[in-house]
RNA sequence: GGUGGGUUGGCCGAGAGGCGAGGCAACGGCCUGCAAAGCCGUGUACACGGGUUCGAAUCCCGUACCCACCUCCA
C-alpha cells in the first residue's frame, strides 16, 4: 500500500500522488496572533507535524509553510483596549505561539510568511483579479471579490449562493453581494497609520483570506499539493481563498485536509463559549509528551475531547512508553541506538505500522502497534537477556520502538524529551549518589530481613517522589512525575 | 433552512458484511519478603425500529439524539 490521504474537498481518500515526484508542497493556515495558543491550535499544527515527518519518513522532500495572521480586526481591536501597539501585540503572541509548539515538540515550518510581509503580492493578485471581471473596488479603499462572477464559488464546502444563511445585518455599502467578500479593507480613522499601507484602490490592510492565497503562491507556486487546517476554517475561509485562486486562474491546492477540533464537555473549545484551555494551561498542568499523545493519539479528523480523565490516561500510557525505553537504554548502555541524537531514519518500520500510517495517518491503528512492540520490549528485558544475541535483539526492538514513537513526535530518548537522564547531567548525578546509596542500605537491611528497616527506607523515597523498582539486579529508581 | 460529521463494552478509541484492534480502569494469576514495575488472563460492545443476506456493528430504509460550519474562530 502507498500513502493515502482523505481530501476534504472530495470527501474520498485516494493514492497521494504529488505535483512533482519526491517532493511535497505543504501549506497549513497559520494562527492569528491576537491571543495566546489554546490546545485547538495546538492540535492543528500537531496533526500536520505528524503528517511532515510521516511525509519525510516516507521520502519525500517537503516544503512546509505556514503564515501568520499579524493584522486583522481583533489585533487592532484587543491591542487598543491593552493600550499597546498593534505590532508589539501581534508579534508577542508570535513569539508565544512559536515557544509553545517548540515546546511541544512541533518541528518548525520551512517558512513562516506574515501577512503584513506580502502587501505587493496581495496588490498584484487584486489587480488581476479585477482585470479578469471577478473583484471590484468600492472608491473608498476597499476591495471585494465579486461572489457572483465565479460559479463555483461554494463547490469547496457543497453550499449554494442561495442556502447560504442570510447574516441579517446591515451590508457594507460598498458591497455589491451580501456575499461577497472584503479582499482589502479600508483604513478607518480610528486606526493607526501603522495600520495600513497605500494601494491604488488608497490606503487600507488585508483582509483575511487574500494573504494565504498571495502567500501560498508566492512560496508554493500556482499549484501545490496539500492545504491544510482547522476544519472550523473550509468556511468561510478555505472557499474564499479556493475562489481567489481559481478565479485568479491558478490550479491552487490539488487536495485539502481538515484536522478535527478539540472540544470540552462535547463543545468546540474557543473564545465565545470561554471554554478554552491555553496551551500554557495544559503543558503546566501536565508534561509536555502527555498533552502531545492526548492531541495526537486519536485520528486527526476526529474530534478529540480534552478532561482530567483523557489527560491522565495519556500521562499513564506515555511514562509506561518512557520506561520501557529508559529500561532498555540503561542495559544497553552507550549503544548507538541509546543516543538522544540516533538516526532513526534508516530503521524498518513494523509493517502494520507503515500500513497504518499510509492509511490516511491512522494514528490509533499505529499506537496499537507500538504498544505491542512495546510489551515485546518489556518481555525481552524481564528476560534477562545476557547473550550478545539477546542484547542485540533488544537493541533492535528500541530502535524500532523508537523510530514509531518519532513518527509522532514521542521518542522518549530523542532530544525533545530529555534524551537518556531525563535530568540535567551533573543534577542527575548528584541525585543519583545519593539514591543509590539509600538503596544500598536498603539493599543491606534486605539481606538480614529486616524488613521495617527495609521499608522505612523505601517509604523516605517514595515520599520524596522517587519510584523504587526492585528488578532482578538491584533496584533501579525513577522520579515520579506525577502528583 | 442548507452543508458535513457522529452515536461501539466502566471510560477512551479503531474497524466497516463472516477471522475477539488497541489503550486506560477493574478483577484474577505469575514474579516479589511486601510493594512497585513487568508479563499473562478475564469483558461477547456496536443509539433505536425495520429490511437485505446463509451471515450485519459493518449494506439499505426510517427514527431519535449529539456536534461542527453557514459571523471571527485551529
Amino acid at each position: 500500500m502507498t500513502l493515502h490521504l482523505h481530501d476534504t474537498a472530495t470527501r474520498t481518500t485516494a493514492p497521494f500522488t504529488p505535483v512533482r515526484e519526491g517532493a511535497v508542497s505543504l501549506y497549513v493556515c497559520g494562527p492569528t496572533t491576537q491571543g495566546a495558543p489554546h490546545l485547538g491550535h495546538l492540535r492543528t499544527f500537531l496533526a500536520f507535524d505528524v503528517l511532515v515527518r510521516w511525509l519525510e519518513r516516507s521520502g519525500y522532500a517537503v516544503t512546509h509553510i505556514r503564515n501568520v495572521t499579524d493584522i486583522d480586526d481583533k489585533i487592532l481591536v484587543k491591542s487598543a483596549e491593552a493600550d499597546a501597539d498593534w505590532w508589539e501585540w501581534s508579534l508577542r503572541f508570535e513569539r508565544e505561539f512559536q515557544d509553545v509548539l517548540d515546546r511541544i515538540g512541533n518541528r518548525r515550518p520551512s517558512y513562516e510568511p506574515r501577512a503584513t510581509g506580502h502587501v505587493p503580492e496581495m496588490i498584484e493578485l487584486m489587480e488581476l483579479l479585477i482585470e479578469r471581471g471577478h473583484a471590484y473596488a468600492d472608491g473608498n479603499g476597499s476591495v471585494y471579490f465579486d461572489v457572483a462572477s465565479h460559479p463555483t464559488y461554494g463547490s469547496l464546502t457543497r453550499q449554494s449562493l442561495e442556502d447560504m444563511q442570510d447574516a441579517g445585518e446591515e451590508m457594507e455599502p460598498g458591497k455589491r453581494d451580501r456575499r461577497d467578500f472584503a479582499l482589502w479593507k479600508a483604513a478607518k480613522p480610528t486606526e493607526p497609520e501603522t495600520a495600513s499601507w497605500a494601494t491604488p484602490f488608497g490606503r487600507g490592510r488585508p483582509g483575511w483570506h487574500l494573504e494565504c492565497s498571495a502567500m501560498s503562491r508566492k512560496y508554493l507556486g500556482e499549484t501545490f499539493d496539500i492545504h491544510a487546517g482547522g476544519l472550523d476554517l473550509r468556511f468561510p475561509h478555505h472557499e474564499n481563498e479556493q475562489a481567489q485562486s481559481h478565479a485568479a486562474g491558478f490550479g491552487f491546492a490539488r487536495s485539502w485536509m481538515h484536522s478535527g477540533m478539540v472540544t470540552v464537555d462535547g463543545l468546540k473549545m474557543g473564545k465565545s463559549l470561554d471554554n478554552f484551555v491555553t496551551a500554557e494551561q495544559a503543558m503546566s498542568e501536565h508534561p509536555e509528551p502527555a498533552v502531545r499523545l492526548a492531541l495526537v493519539g486519536g485520528h486527526y479528523r476526529a474530534t478529540v475531547e480534552y478532561n482530567a480523565r483523557a489527560m491522565r490516561e495519556a500521562e499513564t500510557v506515555w511514562e509506561r512508553f518512557s520506561a520501557t525505553a529508559h529500561r532498555a537504554a540503561e542495559l544497553l548502555g552507550d549503544h548507538p541506538l541509546t543516543a538522544a541524537d540516533a538516526d532513526l531514519a534508516p530503521l524498518a518500520l513494523q509493517e502494520e505500522f507503515t500500513a497504518a500510517m499510509d492509511d490516511d495517518l491512522a494514528v490509533p491503528e499505529a499506537l496499537a502497534v507500538i504498544h505491542r512492540e512495546q510489551a515485546a520490549l518489556n518481555t525481552a528485558l524481564a528476560a534477562r537477556p545476557a547473550t550478545d544475541v539477546q542484547i542485540a535483539e533488544i537493541a533492535e526492538a528500541l530502535g524500532r520502538l523508537r523510530a514509531m514513537l518519532d513518527v509522532l513526535g514521542l521518542d522518549p530518548l530523542g532530544v525533545q524529551w530529555g534524551g537518556r537522564t531525563g535530568a540535567d547531567g551533573a543534577e542527575h548525578a548528584a541525585l543519583d549518589a545519593l539514591i543509590v546509596a539509600q538503596l544500598e542500605a536498603r539493599a543491606a537491611a534486605r539481606a538480614e530481613k529486616d524488613w521495617a528497616r527495609a521499608d522505612a527506607l523505601r517509604d523516605a523515597l517514595t515520599a520524596a517522589g522517587i519510584r523504587i523498582e526492585d528488578g532482578q539486579d538491584g533496584a533501579r529508581w525513577t522520579l515520579e512525575t506525577r502528583d
